[in-house]
DNA sequence: ATCCTCTTGTGACTTGGAGTCATTCATGAG
DNA sequence: CTCATGAATGACTCCAAGTCACAAGAGGAT
């Protein structure tokens, strides 16, 4: 196989915010606003740029102009989208001072509620994770890996640091599994309500989500991190002792 | 948001084997072979029904009336593409013999090695995975948990009798870990042929990685394993012990 | 062999949205 | 005011998915 991946389709050129003059940006901004609503609705096929135009009440033509296609549209749509999630670190401070697996507990329990107030960003993240192209795909994880938007790489920092997690592996093998049981478990979390159906249901979901997480967050801990899941076995018993006791030991 | 999920496009209808006559079975057979590697070669958008109905000489119409549409094309294609793929416990028996985590070692020595003779399932299973549609990929999740494929179900069984995996955590949850990060870990070992730069980097390729996959299965070892992770401590320091004492404290 | 019926195949046609481009418009500098 | 440059327009092209009225086969009964 010498060419395996010889014959795949070049990647369109995406037009970024070459020279941002001020009132092209605003413009831009505009059309990112209204086509991440569209996309949001309708998924990435059904969304057509002709109603994103004429919604707005500008010209199709003038929306190629500015992203060069409906590629390209997306990938800002997804860029500003994911952006304006928190980064882990940005966790109030009483809650880092509990430390790393405490900051990731803390934002599976917050996200949830932050969907119920905004779910367009997220369902725009799942679109990007599962419903595009493959070529679109690569330029979103060039997009992730470079910007780094969750700030993992600065978060596994913060946990090595303090000695929560394992200093014998590769950091980046801690990056990546973090970055992948992360995604997947919030996306099955979270799409239950998003698109449900979308992943293998979690048993019952009504009220067992917080168990799940801490269960997941067991598993992440026991996975990459050094303690020998002391401090988890304490943070299970605080909350709901009897319950869970007998269902982990 | 009473209605997060209820704008979603509705299914459409994928026409299924409904009654399989002789005849017609061969044909449909040699549509899906014939799609597979136009999807294979040139990813989900740019392969065309056209020219797949070209290249066996038949007419354009006739796959749609077997298929219904492009999706349900796909669909078929992808499930034959997985299906082909060996289950976890078909390993040799002195494998099997050996355990579950070195029932995972051999797939994932292996995979690479049957990765090379025969590309085009793997690529199929990549589309699936990152390169289509929300909808379409509700449908795959659909497939991919009533099927079990992989046979995952049965093989986190084989572990958890064996005493290899905690008895303490959902099954459901050992599974959904399972496929998730061997799903992941695979696609980012093999993308780096399959589709160089859909995944975050992992180091220098080149003859590492076999040592990942050692580090890979410690991490899962220690996370859904019952065995207290000897084995791979003494395999880490293998490795490259002085660089990354230096890249890591 | 002939007729009937039911299934499969056909390809010209419709649909519909992405993407283009020649032209017009707006803006700001001189 | 005028010219230059970038932005906006919308009618247009292009192209591939999907449709459908009809044709061709394949039995089965008589």
């Amino acid at each position: 196989m010498s060419g395996i991946a010889s014959n795949l389709s070049i990647s369109p050129r995406y037009i970024g915010p070459h020279s941002p003059r001020p009132r092209s940006e605003a413009k831009r901004s505009r059309i990112v606003d209204s086509a991440m609503r569209h996309f949001a609705e309708h998924g990435y096929h059904a969304a057509r740029v002709g109603d994103i135009a004429a919604e707005l009440g500008i010209a199709k033509g003038s929306i190629f102009q500015h992203f060069g296609s409906k590629d390209g549209l997306f990938l800002e749509v997804y860029k500003r989208a994911v952006r304006s999630f928190s980064k882990y670190l940005d966790a109030p401070v009483e809650v880092r001072v509990q430390g790393f697996f405490a900051v990731l507990y803390y934002w599976l329990v917050r996200t949830e509620h932050m969907l119920r107030e905004d779910w367009i960003p997220y369902r725009i993240s799942l679109l990007g994770n599962y419903g595009t192209d493959l070529v679109l795909r690569r330029e979103i994880n060039r997009f992730l890996t470079t910007e780094d938007p969750y700030g993992t790489v600065a978060f596994v920092r913060f946990g090595l640091d303090r000695g929560e997690l394992r200093n014998d592996m590769d950091i980046e093998m801690i990056v990546s599994i973090v970055d992948w049981t992360m995604e997947r478990f919030q996306d099955a979390l979270l799409t239950a309500e998003l698109d449900p159906g979308l992943f293998r249901r979690q048993g019952e979901m009504p009220e067992k989500k917080e168990s799940r997480i801490r269960q997941f967050l067991a598993v992440l801990q026991r996975a990459v991190g050094t303690a020998p899941a002391i401090q988890e076995r304490r943070e299970i018993r605080k909350v709901a002792p009897a319950r869970l006791r007998t269902k982990l030991l």
